[in-house]
DNA sequence: CTAGACCGGATTGCATCCAATCACAAGAGG
DNA sequence: CCTCTTGTGATTGGATGCAATCCGGTCTAG
């Protein structure tokens, strides 16, 4: 039985790579904010946008679609996807239960240096004042704590939940900033301390309430999924 | 700002619904065991098979490789999931984490009648010999705790789980017959009873170390991950 | 006899073309 | 004035055809 070993991607660019590098463009512009949810995707513009026919285009939209950035309705269109505040609690909610595991796989894995450039991290956020800088931040705060153990699976999994939610995590930073919210760090803070421990069940418990009171604070704020 | 209410699939046949036809019905093939593990897939012949062209068969395997059961390779084709046994218990270790909260939510909205359909399900479990049969009983039996719940994200992500692990459940439930494990029922009947008396806690400890038991015996054949 | 290069068939990837469908606006009827 | 209908333009969906790539066997050289 074939199935070539290796796994990687064969060519990045050249053939047989048009609908990756479109899927990829237009996942980070839509993380990027250039696409706001709910806004029209028309195949033809990405296709002279990004240099390539309509085929590749919608094979791009079928990979975004399953990883929840667009909608797809059939002989209608695409849209960038939009999720109500129950859906973005669910999403929450599961990040809550696993996001805790693969720290739990990554702990052992993480030097002492990885483990200093995550205070570093903690720091430079609460140090920010830009928006844009503090999603950056956060973003490659906790998802480097979760690169190095082999988890392909649940790994994907974290991503897509942190992509998904990315538009509207944008949208809670700009009230969390307003209101002065501070917990935030604190959390940052402990998480790094019980890493630093190695401490699994309190990186875990930390973690877990860190991700239920960020799904607490943003149910007070509905109107971050109001319809416009 | 459009986009249409009816999240419905518009038409499930007719135009705007080959890809989506081919889809469901290589879905079906693959977990009915009609395609093996590591088995070439060929798009002229699902083409021909279903009726198509090569266009929405590609669609449909980009979606198939979304959700995990099929692997793409660029300008090199496409070929049945295979998973290992470390990717295996990964996702069985993410189901130990997120099937009792789908259960949570789950649980209020269970009428008298679907209990005693679980309890029905359960027996009949225990009562076939036939493998197939104990699998689709299996399979209806968690699923139907899980499908009452608005919850989009997470009833499809438990769904995706099952579905890529279903042929090796397949194998591992011809195995524990052979060795007469029993233990799976009591579990079941121990679920039933939490879920009789709505007691979220115990209903979510017993699943998740259902799902761990089973976890761990599995861990003890890795010969059926074997490559042949 | 083995290792490497090479070539032909098979297969995938993409662009173009045409058909099917939908959204929207204008008009008829109530 | 509102509602329903109808037609048109825009957009998506699918089939075909060609180019690019890969796999397998064969030949050659060492």
């Amino acid at each position: 039985m074939p199935l070539p070993a290796r796994a990687v991607r064969a060519a990045p660019d050249g053939h047989g790579a048009a609908g990756l590098r479109v899927a990829d463009a237009l996942r980070t512009a839509i993380l990027d904010g250039e696409f706001a949810p709910g806004e029209r995707i028309r195949q033809e513009v990405l296709a002279r946008r990004y240099g390539a026919s309509r085929v590749p285009v919608r094979e791009a939209l079928r990979m975004l679609e399953a990883e929840g950035l667009v909608t797809l309705v059939a002989n209608t269109g695409a849209w960038v996807s939009r999720i109500s505040l129950a859906e973005c609690e669910e999403m929450y909610q599961i990040r809550e239960r696993i996001e805790p595991l693969l720290l739990r796989f990554n702990l052992p894995l993480l030097s002492d240096g990885d483990v200093a450039e995550l205070a570093r991290l903690a720091e430079a956020m609460e140090a920010t004042d830009d928006v844009e800088e503090f999603l950056a931040l956060d973003r490659a705060f906790h998802l480097s704590c979760y690169d190095l153990a082999p988890t392909s699976v649940l790994g994907d999994l974290v991503l897509q939940l942190w992509n998904r939610t990315q538009h509207y995590r944008r949208a809670f930073t700009r009230v969390f900033r307003a209101e002065g919210e501070r917990s935030v760090h604190h959390e940052h803070h402990l998480l790094v301390a019980a890493i630093r421990r190695r401490d699994a069940d309190e990186a875990e418990r930390v973690l877990s309430g860190h991700i239920r009171r960020t799904r607490l604070e943003l149910a007070r704020h509905p109107e971050v999924f109001a319809d416009d």
